[in-house]
DNA sequence: ACTGTTACCTGATTGC
DNA sequence: TGCAATCAGGTAACAG
């Protein structure tokens, strides 16, 4: 269920622990996931070094010495888990990697919608699931005038285009509700036609939603590592999503209250007197 | 080329 | 209580 927050702060959680460490040992408990895992990973990952991370959109990269990154993807249902030492069995764990330092780092995803891959660092950029990405919307080149362009080409809803990876790299199902509500956008507006003003009402918007969320990943728990060895998950106020009440609007008397639509077979949530 | 639908999976929740 | 239907934070393959 991560977003671009969520991937974000599972990111700095593993830099923050396992940087500088070494792969002794890895296990694939199944030959795939979504796609099969590369060939014999566990022993192309075994030795190596873990020079760093880096987040792309929802997916994490763990740059490894050799010139190779392991591509992770966590799907619906994929969560990190980061403990000290042996470990009691987790279901459905599909990747174990334990490393020189004492850490235990596990890929659990019971859907198996997510996805492991093992790319040349240098080519990166040329993955065919990073390449075509759009705008990373937290980065210096996401501008209101880049998603006015981008928004403009396309004549589906906003809150489709929101959910395209091609227009805004890491946005999912709950940040581009809450993106909506907070630009006081309706979501069932066309991206085409979108005027100037709530481009850059919507630009802000999506920047500040996203930033609040990771700070809120980021200060949620120390050294990002729950109790319980779970990388990334926090509890956030949403203000619309999975919400009957309006959290602005004054009352019944004024709002009907946040209401449910189907778009694209996928849930929003909005208030229909806010967001015009 | 663009848009909307379907499929991939398991587990939690809802409704009868 | 039990069981079936529905839904879930993603995305790629497909049909039109």
């Amino acid at each position: 269920m991560p977003e671009l927050p969520e991937v974000e702060t599972v990111v700095r959680g593993l830099a923050l622990q396992l940087i500088g460490q070494r792969i002794v040992a890895a296990r694939a408990a199944r030959p795939d996931l979504r796609w099969p895992l590369p060939a014999r990973l566990p022993e192309r990952l075994k030795g190596r070094r873990i020079e760093g991370f880096k987040r792309r959109a929802k997916y994490i990269l763990m740059r490894l010495s050799g010139g190779e990154s392991l591509l992770l993807h966590l799907g619906m249902s994929g969560r990190i888990l980061l403990v000290r030492g042996a470990a009691l069995p987790v279901a459905h764990e599909h990747l174990v990697i334990e490393t020189d330092g004492g850490w235990r780092f596990g890929l659990v995803d019971p859907r198996r919608f997510g996805s492991v891959d093992l790319l040349r660092t240098a080519e990166e950029e040329r993955h065919p699931r990073l390449a075509g990405l759009g705008p990373e919307p937290l980065g210096s080149g996401f501008t209101p005038a880049l998603l006015g362009a981008l928004l403009a080409k396309r004549r589906t809803t906003v809150k489709a285009a929101l959910l395209d990876q091609r227009v805004v790299a890491g946005l999912g199902n709950i940040y581009a509700s809450e993106s909506l509500f907070r630009a006081r956008i309706s979501p069932r507006r066309i991206a085409a036609g979108l005027g100037a003003r709530r481009i850059g009402r919507l630009h802000a918007a999506i920047r500040e939603t996203l930033a609040a969320a990771v700070a809120a990943g980021g200060s949620s728990f120390s050294d990002y590592v729950q109790p319980d060895g779970e990388l990334g998950y926090f509890q956030h106020a949403w203000q619309v999503y999975g919400r009957a009440r309006c959290p602005v609007c004054p009352g019944p008397r004024a709002c009907r209250g946040v209401v449910q639509i189907v778009q694209g077979g996928r849930t929003t949530y909005y208030c229909p007197r806010l967001q015009r």
